[in-house]
DNA sequence: GTTCTAGAAC
DNA sequence: GTTCTAGAAC
């Protein structure tokens, strides 16, 4: 099998509860939702819609081949697909309080040029901290507002705007997105331009740091505040120091 | 998609 | 001399 056409393979299983358990996150009856091998993010998960009878796997190639063929039938098949991205995304922000304390944003969206077929909606932290992800593209192929990464709502609008619109996108040129990924590394966070992959890596993990410092710092101090209005509440003594140490880097 | 590595960049 | 990128190979 070549690596490929692997996602596809995941799709056409006619029992997905056969597929690793380390894969397979959760399937329904029009999806499977995998692990994406190489996670660019602290959570990534690809969402990918099954073939039917009405639905091969030819049109499922690709977001391109599927946009291009019977338009109302592609927006029903994203419309499944954002049913499931969201209550991965559900799943996710649960396990983000559960692990970090905190939940931070989700993305849901397509990558413009495809590496693999079939198509697959990427569920990712908008973290990118994670050791999978060490070059330009793969950087730039979830910057948020590159381009290259199509947020799911935004290609959802394609079907209401004027049809030529509609089939100047549903293109997806390729001569139009590649250049793209060879842009600048700009910080999505504070649009600081960084000059390689390492610092880049660095800086986000320092902005998500900041994120999450300044997350529990906001929660420890809501939490102090209610329980000084409780008479019998004892004094968080150790809290209170923590407190003061986080507020201080602000 | 990843790995490997030559040579550019520092 | 070492770090880093980017293109070839898979």
């Amino acid at each position: 099998m070549s690596h490929l056409t692997v996602l596809r393979s995941y799709a056409q299983k006619r029992n997905p509860a056969k597929l690793p358990p380390s894969l397979l996150f959760s399937h329904t009856d029009t999806t499977i939702t995998i692990f994406d091998c190489y996670p660019k993010a602290l959570f990534h998960f690809l969402v990918l819609p099954r073939p039917s009878p009405t639905l091969s796997v030819f049109d499922l190639a690709s977001l391109r081949t599927l946009l291009r063929g019977d338009k109302q039938r592609a927006r029903d098949v994203l419309l499944l697909l954002r049913a499931e991205g969201a209550r991965v995304r559900t799943s996710i922000e649960e396990e983000m309080r559960a692990r970090y304390g905190f939940a931070w944003p989700v993305w849901t969206g397509f990558h413009a040029v495809p590496s693999l077929e079939h198509v697959h909606l990427h569920v990712i932290s908008a973290d990118l901290c994670a050791p999978a992800l060490k070059n330009k593209k793969h950087y730039n192929s979830f910057h948020p507002k590159l381009g290259y990464f199509l947020h799911l709502d935004t290609v959802l609008e394609w079907f209401d705007a004027e049809p030529s619109y509609y089939d100047s996108m549903s293109q997806l040129k390729k001569s139009r997105y590649e250049p793209l990924v060879k842009e600048d590394l700009v910080c999505f966070h504070c649009a600081r331009v960084m000059h390689n992959m390492p610092t880049l890596k660095a800086h986000l993990q320092e902005e998500w740091d900041t994120l999450r410092a300044k997350a529990t710092s906001a929660r420890t101090k809501r939490k102090l505040e209610n329980e000084a209005t409780t008479a019998d509440a004892p004094p968080p003594k150790k809290v209170a120091v923590d407190v003061r140490a986080s507020e201080g880097e602000t």
